[in-house]
DNA sequence: ATTGGCTGTTAATCTATATTAAGAAATAAA
DNA sequence: TTTATTTCTTAATATAGATTAACAGCCAAT
């Protein structure tokens, strides 16, 4: 039987059931409380997380305070803090736990040793940050092209079922505003319709 | 003797002279006098730029005519409408040429049959996507934490060789502001000092 | 039941940045 | 050189969204 980490990685590429063994056996598993933080700026976080259960999140604080959210991990998702798994440095965000969650971790020297054993899943990361790029450059114009009502809408359109389980202030945040300011304009959104 | 491209692989994966002639085969070479619009919304742009000279620049415009520019493409680097180029869609960019450009065309069929052939190259675009989302993800959260002073300075440590060769609307729009307030900013920051 | 901590709302005020407009300076074209 | 076009600056006014503050609702813990 397939778990959700074989059945995501099979919607880009074919593998045999010994590349399946041979991948599945990198990750650890793990899980975490709500309110967890796993990774904070500083920590060496040469890893990444595929999510089985639960939800994270995440984000940087400002010099205010501020807390500023670049993504949500729900199931079949994955987080790190790209940047400290990618180059070896320290992380520059953190990640927290929204909801109990179980996780599949795949340290950063192992997924290396495995694009070598199984190229078919370089291929696969490949495509994964291909796909992830293109949405992030699209949210770059976004936040720079449209107002925070149609990054709203957009996200709404984008993520409507994660709507419900998640404090709208989270949202705000995402979505780049203030909560009180999301709360007016969502009010807004209601009257002029 | 290597050519800008090849020396720009080697950077990431060591290759023999026989993968670097199949390589670069299988790119063409163009040439387009500034302010051509290469790629524009709509287009079916499956194709990469890596530039070897001049300038090139991506971007949106919005409902108001508002350009909102997403990169700049100089010599050893690339430039697409990824969008277009990863999911064969029509591309959502516009691509111009702000200095006369050389550049070398990879369509993305034959990027793909490369990747089979040439796996380190597969290697190659898989290090340098991971790059640049790093490096989006960074932007994004600048755009929400930092403010437009903050993001200007960020821009003149990260490109300062690009500034002088760049009417300065060009940066504006870059970062997210209109050209009156990044001339009336960088006054300000001019009095500061 | 009561306390305390989150979360969401509303409203007043404030601020960073946009818009509009008009002239100056620089570049390119003729 | 003169003209035309693009770019830059300055200033007045406008606005999207932030800040502050006060309160109400909700849920978990005591």
């Amino acid at each position: 039987m397939k778990n959700l980490l074989l059945q995501n990685i099979s919607k880009h590429v074919s593998l045999t059931s010994e590349e399946e063994d041979i991948i599945f056996n990198a990750f650890e598993k793990a899980s975490f409380k709500a309110k967890t933080i796993v990774i904070k700026p500083g920590d060496e976080a040469h890893f990444t997380y595929f999510v089985l259960k639960g939800i994270l999140r995440s984000y940087t604080i400002d010099d205010n305070g501020t807390i500023h959210i670049l993504s949500f991990a729900t199931p079949g998702w994955w987080v790190a803090d790209m940047y400290s798994y990618l180059t070896g440095k320290p992380a520059v965000l953190y990640v927290d736990v929204m909801e109990d969650c179980d996780v599949l971790i795949l340290q950063r020297c192992d997924a290396e040793r495995l694009f070598t054993e199984v190229p078919k899943l370089e291929r696969f990361f490949r495509i994964l940050t291909e796909n992830n790029l293109i949405a992030n450059q699209q949210r770059i114009l976004d936040k720079m092209a449209l107002t925070a009502e149609e990054r709203y809408e957009k996200f709404l359109q984008k993520y409507p079922d994660i709507i419900n389980c998640l404090p709208q202030k989270y949202i705000a945040s995402f979505i780049g505003v203030t909560p009180e300011f999301f709360s007016k304009m969502k009010s807004n959104l209601l009257r002029k319709k």
